[in-house]
DNA sequence: AGCATTATGTAGCGACTGCTACAAGAGGTT
DNA sequence: AACCTCTTGTAGCAGTCGCTACATAATGCT
């Protein structure tokens, strides 16, 4: 039992990597398995599924995802909305966590297919991340800092999707457009 | 030739509303085929390829919806851009439209993946609805039409990815939360 | 040593994929 | 009637898909 469960980590490990470098585009079992340097027998081996092996590395995916911007807000950090939009959509436009956020979107829209795992990982995800910005925003009082935790988001996810099919100068012009709209224009 | 063309259209426009109704998921030769009440062997003859058929089918779907859009939006409209964002966060979320922002969300990770046609045409009605938007919008001298309207289509569309992944009261609580950003929070 | 459990490889099944070769019907022109 | 182009059906190819049956090797327990 000791093999399969270090095996399972391990493979979960490069399949989140994997996942990062070409998103959803290769994740058929043998594709998988090549990823993560073992046979396509022994994957289903290690996992019971096809959905399990893309649940683990998926989730694994969301919880660096969601360290790395966490390593970059300090613990107790408060932000008044505006100050955490300019501040959320810096870090996501990283080339790191750039990434992410394509890879994200693929998820999301497999979700919409209803394709499993992703319904219910997309939606555990998505709660994540609400309830984390959540707890570090500043909002007036009277205000539910989920509401505008899920506003924000829905800017930063609108600005990956934008993103994919634009140039860069477009993102670029994006970007001021959103400080100019924040301005109160 | 005429029957050729007479179906393309004929069976271009059976396959919107199909794509409408079921997305990307049963996009197969053969579930399309059936979907517009043709033999699969047919579709190939009316069309050269797969991705003829779907290049077909969306962007008849987004011109239509485009045309939804300008049915409820008067030619000579120009509006400011919070204004602009509250009215169309209202006509996006009506069940119809809700609907193509789905698909649209759909069509955009596939782009993401380097599926064609998605890549080309998701690219072409990005512009299109960008283009179209900044036309509508009453900006001060300065700044960019194009920008802003970019940031709102990215708004527009992230509110429907968070739509994908959230219960009913967690939406109505995004648009609460989005009047109260627009308010000067 | 004997046995049971765990771990790994080989081979392949049935279903589906996009697409095509081939034949034949339909209709008009000469 | 002969021919030609347009249209349609039948059948199937080569590939990929998720998954599994079966055999065998390795390991630990008694």
């Amino acid at each position: 039992m000791a093999i399969r469960d270090e095996q399972r980590e391990v493979v979960a490990g490069r399949l989140a990597a994997h996942l990062l470098d070409t998103g959803l585009t290769q994740t058929s079992l043998r594709q998988l398995a090549k990823a993560a340097g073992v046979s396509d027998r022994m994957l289903l081996y290690y996992f019971t599924d096809k959905a399990e092996v893309l649940s683990a590395a998926t989730t694994l995916v969301a919880a660096q995802s969601l360290a790395g911007l966490a390593g970059a807000i300090p613990e107790a950090t408060r932000l008044p909305p505006r100050q955490m939009i300019l501040l959320a959509v810096q870090l996501t436009a990283g080339p790191q966590m750039r990434r992410f956020m394509r890879l994200w979107v693929e998820m999301i829209a497999a979700a919409a297919k209803g394709e499993e795992p992703f319904v219910t990982i997309s939606a555990q995800v998505m709660a994540g991340f609400r309830q984390w910005l959540a707890e570090r925003l500043d909002v007036p009082a009277g205000t539910d800092p989920g509401a505008m935790a899920a506003v924000i988001i829905a800017l930063i996810d609108g600005l990956a999707l934008v993103d994919i099919c634009s140039s860069e100068a477009e993102m670029q012009a994006a970007h001021q457009g959103l400080a100019a709209l924040l301005d109160g224009t």
